[in-house]
DNA sequence: GGCGGTTTTCAACAAGCGTTGAAACACAGT
DNA sequence: ACTGTGTTTCAACGCTTGTTGAAAACCGCC
């Protein structure tokens, strides 16, 4: 379960902590310490603090976005040569993610907060961003203008922002919505986050994209 | 334009410093140098860096809160008895920041990307945003369920959940719908975010909301 | 069982941090 | 001109930070 080798460890703590308290707020000496280890290990391993930090965004991302990749060319696959509807890729595009038991592999759980932390500052986001996930952002974006024909490229991008956005949100898992419904929802439970996500961003979508009646 | 007391620089200069770079990113020393001002200045108006924080972060929230407020008041008397709809509730949530002109009030785009950060983040967002917040969020909520008279507790808080993540994103200012629209949308123009954000919400609490055909 | 290379720790560095007490300044009221 | 009060700066404190070079421990191999 817990990773065996002491830099696998370290790479789970970063993680871990990052996504708490972000970069600046995280020390190597907190890192090591919850790691186990010594301080001088994480620079024998990754050099300087900013090498680990990107070491940790970067270890997953790969995986990421062949899931999500895959996943979509499941249903493309299925739906041809109609293509998918907008509900089956918005659902391929969030669903390889669900971690479908709330206790599953906490070290994912880690990593979707840090892209939250990532995505939603400027300072990271213009780092961190582009160069890992752009590409397959395109990708869904190309799926949903094939599955909305009318739609502008201004107002694709526009309500791609908005699932970004909702999503992103989710990712932080802030318990903030735990507290506003009084417990009526989770936000750690990522399945009823995206049984309302797709159908309500598929609206979203067809609504702003769709040619009104 | 520029505040001229040196306790109002101050406090502008850690809100833009603290929404850019977090909390830990910044130092008294950064924040009192970009005001123009001895570090020990910030010591003494404000006591601890995470008093400045708070004294930040809370600045502006009545006058925020004040505003929504009032643009759901409005609604509320045109609309009655029948109630508004939708649209015009998720409208009066986010037209008041809309800080029309692309050049208005720093100050203000500033303090949006910081209750960015502050939304996004588990650690600050459980300190900082439920006291604030809260009752305006219910306010909001409450109509909402009116407008929706079908819908459970549990859809309204999870459609409420990406609603307050678009806006969120929306806030952060983070240009990454810059960079993949290659120009097309600009994270700075608040107008379109929300001319955008309006109709493509409202479809997605209906759809989820209201009784299915 | 000693050797070579990798991994890990130890001990320490200079730099920068938040914070503080006392001194200097500004300036109103008398 | 003097005093008193609220601002602002100065200079320094103790502490933590990221980083580093050298020593120690580990481990497969001859």
């Amino acid at each position: 379960m817990t990773a065996t080798s002491k830099r696998d460890r370290i790479l789970d703590s970063a993680e871990a902590l990052f996504a708490e308290r972000g970069y600046d707020g995280v020390t190597l000496r907190q890192i090591a310490s919850q790691a186990g280890v010594d301080v001088a290990l994480a620079n024998y391993h990754f050099g300087k603090k900013i090498a680990l930090f990107n070491a940790v965004f970067e270890r997953r991302a790969a995986l990421l976005n062949e899931s999500r990749l895959e996943a979509l060319r499941r249903v493309q696959e299925s739906a041809a040569p109609a293509g998918p509807t907008v509900e089956q890729i918005i659902e391929a595009f969030l669903r390889p993610l669900e971690l479908t038991q709330e206790n599953a592999d906490p070290g994912w759980r880690h990593y979707l907060a840090l892209i939250a932390y990532v995505n939603n500052s400027t300072y990271w986001g213009k780092r961190m961003m582009s160069k890992l996930f752009d590409d397959l952002v395109h990708e869904f974006i190309d799926a949903l203008r094939q599955a909305l024909p009318q739609a502008s490229d201004r107002d694709l991008y526009w309500c791609y922002h908005n699932l970004s956005g909702a999503l992103t949100l989710t990712f932080a898992q802030t318990e903030r919505i735990d507290t506003l419904s009084n417990g009526q929802c989770r936000s750690s439970d990522f399945q009823a986050a995206y049984d309302h996500m797709i159908p309500f961003v598929a609206a979203g979508f067809r609504r702003v994209c769709e040619p009104g009646e």
